[in-house]
DNA sequence: GTGAAAGCGCTAACAT
DNA sequence: ATGTTAGCGCTTTCAC
């Protein structure tokens, strides 16, 4: 199906270990022969095998891409900000997904590290208890987390407290006084519980009272009644919510809709992760936003650092500024009073 | 950094065929020998490289994964489909991205090649007039297409045109008269082409007069003015707009609502792909919906009777059912009068 | 400047 | 049941 090296050096004549030289170091070999063996690949469309080359042990040009899910279009623009940078430097990726399950997670890194790949770009759940990331370190496996932050591991994300403090004191300047904070079943995520201390920090600075963050279920269709009874009735009701990501946030929307609520009157509404569909939205979801294309090409150019020796060891976490993305998601409270505005029709 | 075959071999006092055979075909060896070298693989935390095997021209376990871009969900969704297959049937998948560069194209799949994959699963612009479609069937590589609509070459999709047909009629059933399509800029896609093929087809057989694709830039941030003028202006303007994507949709939807002109009630708009994010929206998109992550899912059985040599000749192209996903952005045109709800605020 | 040969980790005859 | 050996495609000494 293919050509080999033994076949191109059969054909011009020549041993293989010149064909490699040829290839691999071409000024050190005849200009007469070079052409002839250049010749011999071209009319046989020989391409080197990197399979051999892996073997040898030189490189193997792999990295391996660990992410929880791409129905998250957050981890998709990482990706695509990886592969970008990859396939442009003669690397190839390694894809595995985990859903965020434990198991998966531990096979993945298993069969990229039996695939020898030269590093490894991931996301986990929680980068502070992972078990196998001092594995990792023990082995001398380099790696770079993605979007977890932690200052104990080499990783590149926002400053997850700092962005959502942020976010939760714009809220608080436009007036809200009962902010809740909305987040999926992943509570046990380091970003998700940054983001409670960010939430609960700028709420205590306003001499407010933070509350326990709200659960909702991801994939639910629609959003449960006790769940919308909690945002909607009774006098402390919250005014605005700080949704852990953007695709929550779009769920809330949605079922605040469905239930005839607007937004942003009857209720604000702030994301997280500044995703590229959600500012498609109408209104456009104001959302904490993320770089996440940077963020992944942040981590390869990290990496390949890590790789070439380049050792960054003083900072493990590079923190990469986030963007208060304005929308019209969040309503001004003036005062006490509730918005005079007409309420939207919602269909 | 990690052992070798041969370490196991000494450490448990056996020749590295033994532990081989301990390994492929454990029950070809005796009961306590294989304890022992069990043992030995533990304790040495061994684990067969892939490499060995692949060169020795066994199977790599490789399936290369060629896409488009995973800016667009249609993409990732798919993705997430073929590998939640992949992993679980002991493949690995080596990923590029061509952004529907030719010339990337032809890169990825010379280097998916040259990694001795299995088998690859893509999509291209034009699967007709793809140039390296044909090098792969002469080298015997095989291949599946995803979303790629012909019947000329194996692939996985749905009936593109059918599906726009059924679509357009719907907006013709709910009154519309006047209908246009709004294409990227990417009208050499098969998919495209047939699309617009259906939609010329539903407007003929309404006795309508089909007009040419709109083409709007997919990047641009807002719709440009002669587009928004074209679509606004003048007694012959369209009522309802078929947009041969959801992300066209969103970003047309939006360029609408910024010019403070209201879907579904001064516009209809009919969308392509059935996005899980554009059921999020407000109101939620009305879709002809294309089962990507089960499209996905579908091409990697296919990959695999392939490869396992069922050959499935007769059929080459395999058509999943669409759906017509029900959104709230197609209103109802009661004869020539135009609508009369009120227009609704526009952020 | 070029060739012969060893070896990367593994599997599969072929021996024993 | 286990060992020996050759070889997958390639790079790299080490000779010539």
């Amino acid at each position: 199906m293919k050509h080999t090296i033994k076949d191109v050096a059969a054909y011009a004549g020549f041993s293989i270990a010149t064909v490699s030289r040829a290839i691999n170091a071409p000024h050190t070999v005849n200009r007469v022969t070079l052409a002839k063996i250049r010749e011999a690949i071209e009319t046989l469309q020989f391409r080197p095998s990197p399979l051999g080359r892996q073997l040898r042990g030189e490189r193997t040009g792999l990295i391996g891409v660990m992410l929880p899910t791409l129905a998250n279009p957050v981890f998709a623009e990482c990706l695509q900000g990886i592969d970008d940078l990859a396939s442009g430097e003669g690397y190839r990726l390694m894809l595995m997904t985990t859903q965020y399950d434990a198991a998966r997670e531990r096979h993945a890194i298993e069969t990229l590290l039996a695939q020898r790949v030269e590093g490894l770009i991931m996301t986990v759940a929680d980068a502070n208890t992972h078990p196998l990331l001092d594995d990792l370190e023990r082995e001398g496996m380099l790696y770079v987390l993605m979007h977890n932050d932690t200052a104990r591991r080499p990783s590149v994300s926002v400053d997850n407290r700092r962005a959502a403090f942020d976010g939760v004191r714009t809220l608080i300047e436009h007036g809200h006084r009962r902010v809740t904070m909305v987040a999926g079943t992943l509570a046990e995520s380091d970003r998700a519980q940054l983001r409670y201390r960010g939430y609960a920090e700028a709420m205590q600075q306003a001499g407010l009272e933070p509350v326990p963050a709200l659960e909702v279920d991801f994939n639910a269709d629609e959003l449960a009644p006790s769940v919308l009874a909690h945002l909607t009735s009774g006098p402390k009701r919250p005014t605005a919510l700080f949704c852990s990501n953007d695709l929550l946030a779009m769920v809330v929307m949605r079922g605040l809709r469905r239930a005839r609520y607007s937004v942003p009157d009857d209720m604000s509404i702030l994301g997280f992760d500044g995703l590229a569909v959600s500012e498609l939205l109408s209104p456009p979801l104001a959302s904490v936003a993320t770089p996440n294309r940077e963020i992944g090409c942040s981590a390869w150019r990290r990496l390949m650092a890590r790789i070439a020796g380049a050792d960054d060891g003083e900072s493990l976490s590079f923190r990469l500024p986030h963007t208060l993305r304005q929308g019209a998601t969040i309503g001004a409270l003036s005062g006490a009073a509730d918005p005079a505005l007409p309420s939207q029709p919602v269909v």
